[in-house]
RNA sequence: GCCGUUGUAGCUCAGUGGUAGAGCACUUCCUUGGUAAGGAAGAGGUCGUGAGUUCAAUUCUCAUCAACGGCUCCA
């Protein structure tokens, strides 16, 4: 006999070999029909693996991620069944689940065969039909040996290049109806679990993500355990898509792009370009409060300059073709950090005049490639909230977080909380290659980089071998609706680039001293921030950044004078006021500004004529009440002045 | 750049081997209406672009451009 530990701390005496699923029948029938896997003594087990020791265990249902994750793992062998079924003698490489999006896929190789979206639904349809045969899914350990032998015999390249990484003992097959394939696990009980199953889409992907590699073909899925998860799932999608900044952009009128103009190059209308006012405002204001000097320089430069910073060659594949010019090539710039060092080394600089701190809002334009352009979020024109803050050793920890410190203030001013800070670190063996081959610097600034976050208290991830070649960084990873990352903001150490141009100060002991500095664009650029605002807002933009802050909308033609005196009254006291003077019914103009997520809305009749009065209706919430146009004015000011959430 | 999908009116989308349709938006008229769509009429498209097959192509084929879903890459 052997004792099971259960979460609630009760023991069960069972006899050793019990599998989790007998334990659960013992508990309960229920239990044991949603039980898909378990942790025996912190490990992930298969439901029917016999325990043959004393053991704590965990019964993992639907309700667990763990638990998911194993239902999906499952789900992609379902799939690969059905595809070989389909597609006789094709390879497999790995199918793991996935949390975001959620679901699963699985990367094979079809050889000179095709697989396309009309290929789909039968797939569907072959792995409804295995699913309820529920097929039992039999874990079965093989040697090394064995398993190579089994696989060379199969031709199989892919799974005998996985068995290189693993040992005797750690060599398991899993065996559901017709398919078998080498995997680790664990797996739900038989198929029958899987009742929905949508496979969602077909792409090219890299064998082990690397380019220079044969590309497989990869299919997407979801499942669940019941339509209607699914169903809820799938409404889940439909919500994301509504906040979709490519989609609202254009309901609001925010920005445009134009086959003639050309990819990645965003037109900003009317709408976009008030809320840019509106970022670059928040920004001179704090960069001004901050300490920072404006500068502005030009969109161009020769190539010596890219050669001296060192992003040419190494950059060339992102940055627009040269210009041929007098002789010289031109380069649009992909960044502004070799201008300003310019204006760094235009004078001679003391130890007095640093931290330096040169701000622009750069305009740069990159290469990107065509498969990665993505809406506002990856553009090939962009506007850079930039700035580089040229430093002594002793204050770059004392900047450093300062920069962080601005960070967190833009953060609370939009509600910014569903992001990861990302500490990414240089990798020791590519220094040289991929990194400045300054060790010491390296990990020096590293700890004081990782200092200052940990005592500022924000939480952060490290990412070895993410740094730039130049110094560590901090990104601010967030999401877009489609469940992209991306990094929104970024906060850069550079040591490399003050040696590459030459750049010195004099310090006290009247010694040339090498400045570091820091590249910072805490609200990253107005196409990716603008995007970002759009999806985390919903398009109900705050009062100090909505495009139109005010309606007013005269019940009839008959108090249109007074409606256009209210807005007058309003532009007067900077706010941004329209007047809705068409020719239709109130229900009607309500519906339409609505719909254009316009924060207030001021509907005028007879009575607010006779009283000087508006009636005040806020957007989403509805009527709130009469209030004296005054009143209205003086509350809406303060809201825009202190760039209130709501 | 690679794999897959898509491209019809300003927007959302039907449709067809015999040179195109709906709803919304737009213009004009009627209506002057009190908190999420009042009514009528009108205007608007060489069906992404180029070539091929055909008596005939928006429809079929190929190429190309762009967008979308991924891969790689990045703010």
């Amino acid at each position: 006999m052997i004792n099971i530990t259960l979460p609630d701390g009760s023991v069960k005496q069972v006899e050793k070999g019990t599998s989790s699923m007998d334990i659960a029948k013992s508990i309960s029938e229920g239990l044991a029909r949603k039980v898909l896997a378990a942790t025996v003594n912190g490990i992930v087990f298969d439901a029917n693996r016999p325990i043959n020791e004393d053991a704590t265990l965990k019964l993992l249902t639907w309700n667990d991620t763990d638990g998911q994750m194993t239902f999906w793992h499952s789900s992609a062998h379902l799939m690969a069944e059905a595809v070989e079924s389909m597609f006789p003698g094709v390879k497999f490489w790995v199918g793991p689940p996935l949390d975001n999006p959620k679901g699963f896929y699985y990367d094979m190789d079809l050889g000179d065969r095709k697989m396309t979206e009309d290929d789909l639904a039968a797939l569907e349809k072959k792995m409804n039909e295995l699913a309820k045969q529920q097929n039992v899914f039999s874990r079965k350990e093989m040697s090394k040996a064995d398993a190579v032998k089994y696989f060379t015999e199969k031709g199989d390249e892919y799974k005998l290049d996985l068995l290189q990484n693993l040992n005797d003992g750690e060599i398991t097959f899993y065996t559901q109806g017709n398919f078998t394939d080498l995997c680790r696990g664990p797996h739900i009980p038989n198929t029958g679990f899987i009742k929905a199953i949508k496979l969602t889409n077909i792409a090219g992907a890299y064998w082990k993500g690397d380019e220079k590699n044969k590309q497989l073909t990869r299919v997407y899925g979801v499942t669940f355990p019941s339509q209607k998860e699914m169903d809820e799932h799938l409404a889940m999608l439909e919500e994301a898509k509504k906040r979709d900044h490519r989609k609202l952009g254009k309901e609001l009128g925010i920005y445009t792009m134009d086959d003639q103009v050309g990819p990645g190059l965003i037109l900003w209308m009317p709408n976009g370009g008030v809320i840019i006012e509106e970022l670059e405002k928040l920004a001179k204001e704090s960069e001004q409060a901050a300490g920072y000097k404006r500068v502005v320089t030009p969109h161009i430069a020769k190539e010596s300059m890219y050669l001296t910073s060192g992003h040419l060659p190494y950059y060339a594949d992102s940055m627009f073709p040269p210009m041929e010019m007098d002789g010289d090539r031109y380069y649009l710039r992909a960044m502004n950090c070799p201008h300003h060092h310019k204006i760094f080394d235009a004078e001679l600089r003391s130890y007095k005049d640093l931290p330096l701190r040169l701000a622009e809002y750069g305009t740069c334009y990159r290469y990107e490639q065509s498969g990665e352009l993505f809406g506002l979020m990856r553009v090939r024109c962009l506007h850079m909230n930039d700035a580089h803050i040229y430093c002594s050793k002793e204050q770059f920890a004392q900047e450093f977080k300062a920069v962080n410190d601005l960070y967190l203030k833009y953060f609370k001013i939009f509600g910014i909380e569903k992001y990861v800070m990302r500490l990414s670190l240089h990798d020791p063996e590519k220094l040289g290659q991929k990194y400045v081959n300054e060790p010491e610097l390296w990990k020096e600034t590293e700890e004081l980089v990782r200092n200052v976050l940990i005592e500022t208290g924000v939480p952060f991830v490290e990412v070895k071998g993410e740094g730039a070649f130049y110094g560590p960084k901090i990104d601010v990873q967030i999401w877009s609706a489609i469940g992209r990352e991306f990094t929104l903001a970024t906060n850069q150490v550079d040591f490399a680039q003050s040696r590459s141009f030459n750049l010195t100060f004099t310090n006290a002991q009247n010694e040339k001293e090498i400045p570091l500095i820091i590249h910072r664009a805490p609200l990253g650029t107005h196409e990716r921030f603008i995007g970002f605002l759009l999806e985390h807002y919903a398009g109900k933009f705050p009062m100090w950044l909505a495009p139109v802050q005010v309606k007013v909308l005269p019940i009839s033609d008959k108090f249109v004078d007074y409606a256009k005196a209210v807005s007058d009254k309003l532009k007067n006291a900077d706010i941004r006021a329209e007047v809705d003077d068409r020719n239709e019914k109130i229900g009607k103009k309500i519906r339409d500004t609505e719909m254009m997520k316009v924060p207030y809305m001021l509907v005028v009749g007879e009575k607010e004529m006779n009283e000087n009065k508006v009636a005040v209706r806020r957007q989403g919430k509805g009527d709130i009440g009469l209030k004296s146009i005054d009143e209205f004015m003086n509350e809406a000011v303060a809201e825009i002045k202190e760039r209130r959430a709501e």
